[in-house]
DNA sequence: TCAAAAGTGTTAATAGTACACCCATGA
DNA sequence: TCATGGGTGTACTATTAACACTTTTGA
C-alpha cells in the first residue's frame, strides 16, 4: 500500500551543525575543511548525511558525536535549506542544527582527525555553499533567547563567575552590557544559583562562582 | 565528482502547509482528507511530495496554490519533521510550512476537488501522524510575531474594522484582549492605517475602516 | 427609546536604561 | 600602596496592564 509513494522522487539528506563554543572570552564556531567535492578542501559547517535508521535529530547528534566526543547534547533545529542548486555538486537537502558546548569537553584530538577546528564568531571564513547564511541566522536565534533560557549553560565550566557569563552574553549578542544591570537581571533567573565558592584564578579579590541550577 | 554522495541513502521529502485561515470572528484551519495509504481517508494538513526540480519552499507554495488556487503567498518554514517511523508507511521527511490567507479570495470548488475544508482552530479533529503537533506549533509561532509584523495582512479583506483585527487577534492567541489597549496598540504600528471609509454593516453606528500599508 | 457596537483616557505597576564609586587582595 | 577585577544602588523612562463610561444610529 505504499506503493503510491513512489512516483515521487528522493533525495539526499545532509544535516549541518552549528557548533558553539566559549572560550577566551570569545564566541566560537567549530568549522571542517570538506571532504568532499565539490568543494573539497573549503571551509563548511561539521555535517553528514541522514541514514536510514535514523531521524534526522538523532542524525545531527550523530555528527556532533564524531567530531566532538560529546553525547546527549541539547540541539536545536535551525531551518530546513533546500533550494535546488544550493549544493553544486548534487541535489542535497540540507538540515540544520545549533548546539552550545563546552569546548574543554571534547576530544581533543578530534581538530586533526578531521581537519576541524575552532575560529572565532566574528572571523568565520567564508563557507561553502549556504553555510555562512545559515551561521548567521543560528546567531541571531540565539541571541533572541538568551535571557529567558539558560542556553548558555553547556558553554561554561560546571561553576563560573559572573563575569564570565557577562562576556559571554556580550560575546553572543555582539553588544556591550553595562554591569550592574545585567548582575540585577542574572540575579533575577531561578536557573543561576549563587555557590559558596570563589573563585581566585582571575582577580586577587576573587569572585563568587555561580552554576545553572538544574531543573 | 559527485559519487562520493552516492553511497548515502535517499528519502522521500514531503511539505505539509499549515494554512489559516480567519472568517466569522474564528481562526480556521485548512485540512484535507488524505488521498494516499497508509491513512487514506483520514484528515491531515494539506501537502505533497517535493519534486527534482523545485526548491522547498516552492514546493510549499505549489502545494498551496493546488488547493486555493492563490499565488505568492508569503510563507514560511516551521520546521522538518523526520522521525524515522513519524509515517508508518515509509520514511518520509516532512518539512513543514504556514501560511495565513484571506479565504474568501480561494477558488471555492476547491473543498470538493481534495475533500478538503475549514475547521475552527479550536475543533481541528485528530489529524494522521504528527500534524496535530505540527498545528500546535504554527499556531504558538504567529503568536508571537503578531504586533510586531503585519502578519495577519492576508487573512482579511483589503479594509477591516478595528473590532474584525482585535477578534483576529484574541482568536490566533487564544484569549480576549481589553478593547482600549489594544487600539492604542494598533495606533503605535505604522503598517495599520485609518481610511476615509466608514462600514455600516456590522453596526447601526458604523465602524471606520482600516488597511494594511504597504511598504 | 433602546439595543448594539464604536469609540475614548487615566492611573498604577513593571521593566528597562543610564550612570560612578568603593571593596578586597596579592604582588 | 597600588593595580586589578569584584561588587553594589538609585533615578529616570518606557512599556504594559487594569479599568467604565459616552456616542451614534437604525429599528
Amino acid at each position: 500500500m505504499t506503493s503510491y509513494y513512489n512516483i515521487y522522487p528522493k533525495f539526499l539528506v545532509s544535516v549541518d551543525c552549528i557548533i558553539f563554543g566559549f572560550s577566551e572570552g570569545t564566541l566560537k564556531l567549530l568549522i571542517q575543511k570538506r571532504p568532499y567535492n565539490p568543494g573539497l578542501g573549503m571551509w563548511s559547517l561539521i555535517g553528514g548525511f541522514v541514514e536510514q535508521d535514523e531521524s534526522i535529530d538523532s542524525s545531527a547528534q550523530h555528527v556532533l558525536t564524531k567530531f566532538t566526543g560529546l553525547h546527549n547534547i541539547y540541539m536545536r533545529q535551525l531551518e530546513a535549506f533546500g533550494e535546488v542548486e544550493r549544493d553544486p555538486g548534487q541535489r542535497v537537502i540540507s538540515i540544520v542544527y545549533y548546539a552550545l558546548i563546552n569546548m574543554n569537553n571534547c576530544i581533543n584530538n578530534m581538530p586533526k582527525e578531521y581537519d576541524a577546528k575552532w575560529v572565532d564568531i566574528d572571523k568565520v571564513p567564508h563557507l561553502c555553499f549556504d553555510h555562512n547564511k545559515m551561521v548567521d541566522k543560528a546567531r541571531k536565534k540565539i541571541s533572541e533567547g538568551l535571557l529567558d533560557e539558560p542556553i548558555c549553560s553547556n558553554l561554561l565550566p560546571r561553576f563560573f563567575t559572573l563575569s564570565q557569563l557577562q562576556s559571554l552574553h556580550e560575546s553572543i549578542m555582539g553588544v556591550s552590557i553595562d554591569k550592574r544591570n545585567f548582575r540585577r537581571s542574572i540575579a533575577e533567573k531561578k536557573y543561576v544559583v549563587k555557590t559558596e565558592m570563589i573563585d581566585k584564578g582571575n582577580s586577587r579579590r576573587g569572585a563568587s562562582l555561580y552554576e545553572f541550577c538544574s531543573e
